[in-house]
DNA sequence: TTATTTAGTTTATTTTATAAACTAGTTTAC
DNA sequence: GTAAACTAGTTTATAAAATAAACTAAATAA
């Protein structure tokens, strides 16, 4: 009946990132933080998750001084995101 | 940016249940249990839940001797849904 | 030089989801 | 008539998840 709802991307700020990684080349920590209105620890974990599964890639470098992690969703990232959308559509209909 | 997700919705089987119970004037437990194919622990709790918050109305009766439990969305769980349907559409644009 | 800010991570706590175990009764087979 | 199996659930114990608070580490400002 209804197809399931891989558990990475069924869950709020998960998704806002992956949604929002989705209509950029890619991100920064901060750049997410604004537009989710998440708080850094629960950011920082979600992230982790992503990284974990192989949907977002996470770049580590510098910016004046300071550390700068950049994210970038995957191919593998961005077909999850896909099959999710399409899955939970079933759910929508009334 | 994106709006929060009734988190009462935001679960699969609950989704499902209320999703299934939005286009039937009611459904029984076992309709529930065999489209859902959730198991009945799991069915029963996540049928409390939305009893508790008002988004369902249960009956419960007989029928052939054997317990029948009812399940109807009520004015307030579609109202629900079709908030949520409308807020995770959001989440599914690229 | 000590206080504040930036940019995060780690960890502790609470909440949730889920299945296993249980309840209560019914029907069937012997 | 009684033991075994089945129906229709509920309760509860456990595992997993979500989240914020506390922490790290370095940079900048006062």
């Amino acid at each position: 009946m209804f197809k399931a709802l891989d558990p990475l991307l069924h869950q709020q700020l998960r998704l806002s990132v992956v949604s929002l990684l989705a209509s950029v080349e890619s991100a920064d920590f901060n750049f997410l933080l604004e537009k989710t209105e998440a708080t850094k620890g629960n950011l920082s974990v979600q992230i982790s998750k992503l990284k974990e599964a192989g949907y977002v890639e996470v770049n580590k470098t510098f910016k004046n001084n300071y550390p700068l992690t950049t994210c970038k969703l995957t191919k593998a990232g961005l077909k999850a995101f896909e099959d999710y959308v399409e899955a939970i559509q079933e759910y929508l209909k009334k």
